[in-house]
DNA sequence: TTAAATGCAAATTATTTGCAGAAGC
DNA sequence: GCTTCTGCAAATAATTTGCATTTAA
């Protein structure tokens, strides 16, 4: 994990009044450890191999404040659960299309739909201030062989 | 209602062997009685108008009905609710905006975004045919007075 | 008649919350 | 020591489902 990450993170929970425990850690250095896309559950399981005592409230009262930091991005695609998305530190304008049938995310960057979506929000009366794209489609892979790589996968990219 | 989406939606229920009912035809009659999108709960309320007795189960296991039968769209912004769309017989290319603070759904359609999507959903190996663009921004209503016409407002659009 | 449909109440499931004890500062 | 945190268990809330009863065909 980059540590500058970690200084923005206790920097902003100091700022707060808030405190610094061993379960915030482990939670922490987890959220970080990696550049895929995570559930809550996900995210508890990674904790848990740092710190065992970690549970589940916390990882939920956790993730609210990591995104309010803006150190990570909450994600809905309408699945069951949401994902988190840590990687918008080093990419802060990609976008995102989920597989509607093995819920795969992908990621990408795109200047001309970034440019778009300005235009048309402006025409609609919007600022596309929080700029969320999402585009939902189909993987060819699954079309071909009637199923992807990661059929029930959790949104690892 | 367009008594074509009625034939429409007879025909494929006969077709799967389904049956005519007061209920259904109470909840049918609700759906397409406005091109405003509506939640499940919205709908209860609508075909309660019209039937008495529909429950709340009811609307829930016919909703999906609809969805196959392709005279409705789900939708779901990750609002806490999955809203019902039943513009698409009417405009089958329009996409969605959400607002971010009062979640207001508006929709619109643009040949340059449906463009784009195909492109890049080809550049990363997915087939755009279930196209779901979807847009979050913020309404410059919000921005200057701190709230908008439609505060609570579950996607009237 | 007989399979499908209904309403009710209970189940489901991700997430949230109240509370009493534990711990940071 | 005082306030914030924590884990646990219970609460929430949209949606789903089991079941006994009703109803369409």
């Amino acid at each position: 994990m980059d540590s500058g990450v970690r200084d923005r993170i206790y920097e902003f929970l100091a700022k707060k009044g808030l405190r610094k425990t061993s379960q915030r850690d482990a939670i922490i250095e987890a959220a970080f450890s990696t550049t895929e896309h995570y559930t809550a559950e996900d995210l508890l399981l990674m904790a848990r191999k740092i710190d065992e005592s970690v549970s589940r409230s916390t990882v939920y009262r956790t993730l609210p404040l990591l995104v309010e930091c803006g150190v990570l991005k909450e994600m809905d695609f309408g699945r069951d659960f949401k994902f988190y998305d840590p990687n918008y530190l080093d990419h802060p304008n990609h976008n995102h299309l989920i597989c509607s049938d093995c819920n795969r995310i992908v990621e990408f960057e795109d200047l001309h739909i970034d440019t778009l979506e300005t235009c048309i929000s402006k025409r609609l009366g919007f600022t596309a201030d929080k700029k969320i794209i999402r585009i939902e489609a189909s993987c060819d892979e699954f079309k071909q062989t009637g199923s992807c790589r990661r059929n029930a996968a959790a949104g690892t990219a």
